[in-house]
DNA sequence: AACACTATCAACCGCCTTACA
DNA sequence: CTGTAAGGCGGTTGATAGTGT
């Protein structure tokens, strides 16, 4: 089992690779291509797993891989991308040329899982004022069946660009208890299902929009103040066309 | 200058899926 | 059909660089 057929016992190098065999390894690779990276060990003089060799010439040596910071637009693809998919790192990576799940995903624990809990007792103190208005205004009104609210800013640090989140029982479908304006293309409330409330944070489970089959109907979300026009978030458009689609309410 | 803390990123680990004999 | 190896993925760790006190 696993890589680099260990039956003989035999000592894989680790640690960090070696000018010398990365090296090997690109020659390797350029040689006869990706793929059949437990041979590659034995074939290029690499003392490393298949495992380790693909790794690492996927993460590093791979032609086409961009060094250097994450740019604003590739964190704002990231976000978005996240927001759709949660953690599924090598899915975004395909959306950003160049980079790798293995930096998409260190950059996302190191720029937002911290944000995260920072903001946590903030958001919850602020949810509850976003409760109240949202039942004064007369824009929505929830059974006690929808029980909790919780807020997370977009991670730019945009007040503007809040979204709420209402925990939500499946019974709420046989007897719709929220109440919505007609949604336009500058609505400032939209509407969509969500099937996982909060994984890991609001960001992290919030728009796995992507399946219809999977939403399980656990939660409604909304985002509040942010104009839906065509150039938004595909998480906005996707709120907009599930609500003017008649999937919602 | 020295230490502590934080951020970054390469690399490993374990698990799951797929391919194949 | 079953077992095994290969491939791939997400989570985690550890080393190191950077920054603050």
């Amino acid at each position: 089992m696993g890589w680099g057929a260990n039956s003989d016992q035999q000592e894989w190098r680790k640690g960090p690779w070696t000018p010398e065999e990365d090296k090997l390894l690109s020659e390797y690779a350029n040689l006869h291509g990706e793929g059949r990276w437990s041979s590659v060990a034995s074939c290029a003089g690499l003392n490393r797993t298949g495992k380790s060799c693909r790794l690492r010439w996927v993460n590093y040596l791979r032609p086409g891989l961009k060094r250097g910071r994450i740019t604003p637009q590739e964190e704002g693809i990231i976000i978005e991308l996240h927001a759709l998919w949660g953690n599924k790192w090598s899915t975004i990576a395909r959306y950003l040329p160049g980079r790798t799940d293995n930096e998409i995903k260190n950059y996302w624990r190191t720029h937002f899982k911290k944000k995260e809990k920072a903001s946590l007792k903030q958001d919850k103190r602020k949810v509850l004022r976003q409760k109240n208005q949202l039942q004064q205004n007369g824009t929505t009104k929830f059974s006690p069946q929808a029980e909790e609210v919780t807020i997370k800013s977009d991670g730019n640090d945009n007040e503007n660009h809040d979204m709420v989140a209402f925990n939500y029982h499946p019974s709420m479908d046989q007897d719709p208890v929220v109440e919505l304006p007609p949604v336009t293309t500058s609505s400032d409330i939209l509407y969509a299902w969500t099937d996982n409330f909060p994984m890991d944070g609001l960001w992290g489970g919030l728009w796995n929009l992507d399946d219809h089959s999977q939403a399980s109907d656990k939660c409604k979300v909304a985002i509040r103040n942010q104009p839906a026009t065509a150039s938004c978030s595909y998480a906005t458009d996707y709120a907009v066309n599930l609500y003017n689609g008649g999937f919602l309410f």
